[in-house]
RNA sequence: GUGUUCGUAGCUCAGCUGGAUAGAGCAACGGCCUUCUAAGCCGUGGGUCGGGGGUUCGAAUCCCUUCGAGCACGCCA
């Protein structure tokens, strides 16, 4: 189905035409004078200084070629010489109806359907998954379910991080504590144990135990070193832990990522491209472009329009062993290799986007993607605390994951209870649903690449541009539509024009959606969506507080608002479960 | 130091590929429940868009400059 605007457009391109001005200059945007049109058409301004001619002149041409014109119900010129325009009542209605009708509410799917991998775990082995984890897995989860509604072919990766020092800190703590293990004894030949020497809550205090040593003993750090080194070379005690480690983590990050609602195609580690790695460091030393430099292995990647200088990238540190970018570039070569992506966006800290630069750059140095293969680094800011500083737990430590959910959930639960009574269960069950809307419209709804401020008390208030706010919305929906249902309305149901401002200014933001859809997905920008459906919320609300809809004694009446409810609520649903979350059936 | 992002109402944020009177929400104040969920709706007050200069018929938006904040800058991830 054509966008709304694309037709509008065509129709005042050719106005333009017939008055003997160029097209180009007709687009029609949303007006941002509500008060006074729909639609404006800002060309004849544009225009003036080719023409010599005042815009006034040339917008009163275009009307008079525009006349008779049955898309519009107003059509006028206003100095300076903006194109004021409303749509016409029951093309409109026609237009909805129609939206109503078909699949995806109007939107075309893409014709070009790309193959497009988003990266958004980063969830570590070593520890349990914290903040820092929330913002990559919202972001990420909304954009690959965007793309995937538009109908390209998504697949997200949560990319493990299992291969670097992380690891080696858990090996070396592990040996100081438990040196009579075989693990660490080098010429143990037997099998080593199935049962893993550590329990979940035990491996997450190592982690931070050992990471602090490491930061204060520089012996320790060496020690963690080597043993990352080793248990890369193959170490068969060391692999050993370390597939201990994967056991006791891998299921407990899956709960967690369930628990908000964010699943991965695919559940690749950064270990998994080890096997890459040789043929990829020959590939690059013989094609020249890597070489060593005080002992490490490097590409340069800085370029001659850049304005800083960007350091070169180390694919083999001084040791031999790998690091970050080693892993991150063989993971771009097996992504090649395995599915041959259109398309890879990784959703990281934008802390790290010089790394990126430096990554994305290697790869095309080294001939590892091809030109055609887009890299996008989609960077996220911090979450901070109210005191604008990064989001730490009261005692300033890192807080876990489950527990923000946990606090957001007990939060809603008593906010549920304060105003209405509800069964005990019931209650825990809606405030579990409506919890993770407002954590994730609470994020979503700020653009990705800013800090935002995490305010749980403003994040799960009903009032205002909030999740809970928006689920209102829907089941106030849900309950009309049962109560007709119920009751067995049977008018045709089928949009007529609007009867009144609010009902039309309903529809005209429910035509947004496709629009809005597709600049969602052109700028990984699932914020769009939220500001989309406050508005049409907002809307829905105005509407409904002037409108009796079971009240209404014409039936075709009735029926045409159900219908208008109906694609409302669609609308909504539809966007919502596009950022990643669900309305309960009552709240 | 170099680079980069940002600075919009008391607070939290939109708007930024130039267009008319800069928008929301929260907080404050005032209205609206015998009627589909008042967790809602309507209204009032609140702004030198950090400062200065420039381009333009027109600038929060583009350019320059300046002040302030965050972040990044070779073997961590």
């Amino acid at each position: 189905m054509k966008k709304i605007l694309d037709l509008i457009t065509e129709e005042m391109r050719q106005a333009f035409t017939k008055a003997g001005y160029d097209p180009k200059y007709a687009a029609v945007t949303l007006s941002n004078r509500p008060d006074l049109c729909e639609y404006q058409c800002n060309g004849a301004l544009a225009a003036a200084r080719e023409y010599k001619k005042a815009p006034v002149m040339i917008a009163k041409d275009c009307l008079e070629a525009l006349s008779g014109n049955r898309l519009f119900s107003m059509a006028e010129a206003v100095p300076p010489g903006f194109i004021n325009l409303k749509i016409e009542d029951g093309y409109l209605a026609g237009y909805l109806n129609e939206m109503a009708a078909s699949e995806k509410f109007g939107l075309e799917e893409t014709k070009e359907p790309e193959t497009v991998i988003v990266d958004y775990g980063g969830a570590n082995v070593a520890k349990p998954l914290h903040v820092g984890h929330l913002r990559p897995a919202i972001i990420g989860e909304s954009i690959k379910r965007i793309g995937k509604y538009m109908g390209h072919h998504m697949m997200g990766d949560v990319h493990l991080g299992d291969w670097g020092l992380q690891i080696g800190l858990i090996i070396t703590e592990m040996k100081r504590r438990r040196p009579e293990l075989p693990y660490f004894d080098e010429n143990y030949t037997g099998e080593y144990p199935t049962e893993p020497p550590f329990t979940l809550s035990q491996l997450s205090e190592i982690y931070p135990a050992a990471s602090a040593s490491s930061k204060e003993d520089p012996a320790y750090r060496e020690e963690a070193l080597l043993a990352t080194r080793q248990l890369q070379q193959g170490r068969r005690g060391y692999r050993s832990l370390w597939q201990h480690i994967l056991n006791v983590s891998i299921p407990d990050i899956k709960r967690i990522y369930d628990s908000l609602n964010v699943s991965f195609e695919l559940w690749k580690k950064e270990s998994d491209v080890d096997s890459y790695i040789p043929g990829m460091v020959e590939d690059m030393k013989a094609k020249g472009v890597a070489y060593l430099d005080e002992g490490a292995l490097i590409v340069d990647v800085k370029e001659e329009t850049d304005t800083k200088e960007v350091p070169p990238c180390i694919i083999l540190k001084s040791d031999g062993s790998a690091l970050y970018a080693t892993t991150d570039i063989a993971t771009i070569l097996e992504r090649e290799a395995l599915y041959s992506p259109d398309k890879i966006i990784y959703v990281v800290d934008k802390r790290q986007e010089m790394h990126f630069v430096q990554v994305f750059r290697c790869c095309r140095k080294a001939g590892i993607v091809d030109e055609h293969t887009k890299l996008q680094f989609v960077g996220f800011g911090t979450m901070n605390g109210k005191d604008g500083k990064p989001f730490k737990t009261r005692d300033g430590g890192v807080m876990k994951l489950e527990d923000l959910l946990d606090e957001i959930s007990r939060e809603m639960y008593r906010k549920i209870m304060e105003n209405h009574e509800a069964d005990e269960a019931e209650a825990r069950k809606t405030a579990a649903i409506v919890g993770l809307s407002a954590l994730k419209y609470g994020d979503l709804s700020n653009q990705a690449s800013k800090d935002y401020i995490f305010d749980i008390d403003r994040f799960t208030s009903f009032e205002g541009n909030t999740g809970p706010y928006i689920l209102y919305t829907i089941v106030r929906i849900k309950s009309i539509l049962n109560k007709y249902d119920r009751e067995g309305g049977k008018g045709k149901e089928t949009l007529l024009a609007p009867k009144s401002g609010s009902e039309k200014a309903l529809m005209l933001v429910l035509t947004q959606f496709a629009p809005v859809l597709e600049s969602a997905y052109e700028e990984n920008a699932p914020h769009k969506i939220c500001s989309f459906i406050y508005e049409l919320a907002n809307n829905f609300n105005r509407f409904y507080h002037e409108t009796k809809i079971m009240g209404e004694e014409d039936q075709e009446k009735q029926a045409s608002w159900i219908a208008l409810l109906r694609l409302t609520k669609g609308i909504l649903e539809t966007c919502i479960s596009l950022l990643g979350f669900e309305a309960p059936e009552k709240m």
